[in-house]
DNA sequence: TCATCTGGATGTACTATACAACCGTGAACG
DNA sequence: CGTTCACGGTTGTATAGTACATCCAGATGA
């Protein structure tokens, strides 16, 4: 065992090891995934495009909502939604049932914007993992779900 | 065989799904990355941290490395490097083989700062990785560092 | 009704970043 | 040699993304 003290929370060497090689990692994909995505969508950065991903998923949703989900201030929000509207990506419909807040919508442009970005993207990861394994790339692809259920 | 066109990248349908869900949630993680940085550390960035520990981990590196490893422009890092030395947390040393170049390393009070914050995001991922077995975060790890070799 | 809450917008400031222009060192080649 | 070009780093400038504070309008409940 490998534990110091009663309130430390410890592991063995090599898991702990393993810990802060995962940590630099993603690290170092967080920040190339920005550039890269600026590289590949300059209209429609990560975040806005995660947006439009969301309201996608949810068939339209409000801007708090948003704000909640990607843990963003609502004043970011209203300007990522400004931001997506002057590109004509989304539409925004006050919400009738509660005329302070609005329902966002991808609109058929943002729609196909999105498409098209997530096809660009796969092709990029398709490139960089062609030498992987079908079942590297599935057990990866597990631990990641996994890692980020428990969120 | 998968393949549809000759232009077009494809790959088996189970292929594809993981690759999709890979991207997925990387991009999920990337969005989080940020605040949750944040929330972990304040006094030391994401980059910053990351940087430290690249020096460490290759026992001192030049600005130039950092800015290859990170994707991040040349005046990005000197001002970051920059940063952490106003903080006292690094010392530059001018490289004797090449003196257009620095060695980069992190300073007592660095490596001091960097174990705290390892600490901390440490425990963070202990709660979340807790019941992992050491063999799938080792396994984990080595896919991170395999994916992100190949850039 | 009035106080308070909530969704959103706007003003302001800060940080991280990129790009471009520059400086000094090193290296290759005539 | 000297010249030219590449490389590492710094600084000026501009932009994007973000937070915080404040304000407004609609909703809600005592």
């Amino acid at each position: 065992m490998y534990y110091t003290t009663v309130n430390e929370k410890a592991a063995s060497p090599s898991r702990d090891d393993a810990l802060r090689s995962i940590q630099r990692e993603l690290t170092a994909f967080a920040r190339r995934a920005r550039s890269r995505a600026a590289e590949l969508h300059p209209e429609l950065s990560l975040v806005a495009f995660s947006m439009l991903d969301l309201m996608t998923e949810r068939g339209g949703c409000r801007g708090a909502d948003l704000a909640a989900y990607f843990m963003l201030d609502k004043s970011t929000v209203s300007r990522q939604v400004g931001a997506l509207e002057k590109l004509g990506y989304l539409v925004r419909e006050t919400d009738p049932e509660d005329h302070r807040g609005q329902i966002l919508r991808p609109s058929p442009a943002g729609l196909e914007a999105m498409r098209a970005a997530h096809e660009q993207r796969r092709i990029a990861f398709l490139d960089r993992l062609t030498d992987w394994d079908d079942a590297d790339i599935a057990q990866l692809a597990a631990y990641l779900e996994r890692y980020n259920s428990s969120f």
